[in-house]
DNA sequence: ATCTAAAAATAAACACTGTTTATTAATTTT
DNA sequence: AAAATTAATAAACAGTGTTTATTTTTAGAT
């Protein structure tokens, strides 16, 4: 009677199917363009059919937002293997901006928008674990660089916060289009890109003189 | 023959009547819950009217856009009685962030959102003048604090970008939520507050220590 | 004061959105 | 094969921004 495991199976599989599709067009046509309808057409179902699998379209953002994320950490695993704490820091900084830079949807899903993160307010169960661990890694981070002299006798936990929100600005500011409307900047996003670069740049340097 | 005249006058009463309604809906609504219908109702007339008067909704938010920076400005006004250069980019910083987390829904649309940024871009007449000219006191700000020693021999513009990145990610971080998820700041808008003080501090302590 | 032309306001519609409910179709169990 | 359960959907509800055709109001001329 194995009915009842393929019909679970189906399902973990239909769920799968829809996100799949919710994914993609969450590339094509960004936030605010997605619809439950949208990606019932894709996958070749009435729109109602979509609430037999979620709840709601909170529920599709939420495992959006938890693939997301996979995705970010996935590009920062091979970053463990760099011995020297203040170059694994520096090099942090760089794939976080090119992720972001090149998964802006993604990235404003993961960082910028508040409703993913009023959602998980109310799911009690997973309490943001992912996003915990990526920033317990940044701490711990900043923790070796103290110990090799970096920017001593500060606290670690505000230096992470410090050293995210930087990032996560220059980032954001990148993505909204505010740099872009800042001086020179005209909407090139070769200039864009450097001013970012630049910036980024100068935020090294300020913390190299951190040491001793 | 006054009466061109009076009408004018009329239509600009009458902006001012919808953008008030506007403004006081943002406000109490934020931005995703307001509506061309919602605003209609507040002022007494037909949604189509409000047509009429503006283009579009993206219209009504640039108003709204420019009224928030004027607001924004205000509050930064009296900073440029304080003689002391460091002092004074110190207490921006405070004041920005108090701006930021008092007014969230404000901050989104003058900070956060792209929308407003990319309606800009296609208004070719005003080139987001005020967005320039906050971001030029910030660079001269910069140069002064230069001159009396402080981070010399780095670029003033990247430098005044790692303020405004550092600072705009920490309120940005604050208003959606994300602080709130990390570690112990459940849902605690006091602890976030301290989280965001204590961040700030640091900062400022690392610009502090890139003296002489 | 009346009639006409211009201006202002609106009702209704269009094409969307998320979500719910009642109904139909398919599948499993008896 | 019939009954019961499950899956899928059509249709509706309440909402959105925006446009168009129509009506109401206002202004100027007779």
């Amino acid at each position: 009677m194995g009915v009842k495991e393929r019909k679970e199976r189906d399902k973990v599989e239909m769920k799968d199917k829809i996100l799949q599709s919710a994914h993609k067009l969450f590339l094509e046509k960004g936030f605010d363009r997605i619809s439950i309808r949208n990606i019932a057409e894709a996958v070749e179902y009435s729109p109602a059919t979509i609430y037999l699998y979620f709840k709601d379209k909170n529920e599709i953002f939420h495992a959006l937002h938890q693939q997301g994320f996979g995705i970010l950490n996935q590009h920062f695993q091979p970053l463990a293997q760099i011995v020297d704490p203040f170059e694994r820091l520096n090099k942090m900084g760089k794939v976080y901006i090119q992720f972001a830079t090149t998964n802006p949807d993604i990235y404003e899903l993961l960082f910028i928008r508040s409703e993913p993160m009023e959602h998980l307010a109310s799911c009690i169960d997973d309490q943001w674990m992912e996003g915990d661990r990526a920033f317990d890694v940044l701490i711990h981070t900043v923790t070796e660089c103290q110990q090799h002299g970096y920017f001593k006798e500060l606290d670690p936990q505000n230096m992470a916060m410090m050293i995210w929100s930087f990032i996560h600005g220059l980032c954001a500011l990148g993505i909204s289009k505010h740099i872009a409307h800042v001086k020179e900047a005209r909407d090139n996003q070769l200039v864009v890109d450097a001013i970012m670069a630049d910036t980024f740049s100068t935020f090294q340097c300020v913390l190299e003189r951190l040491k001793d």
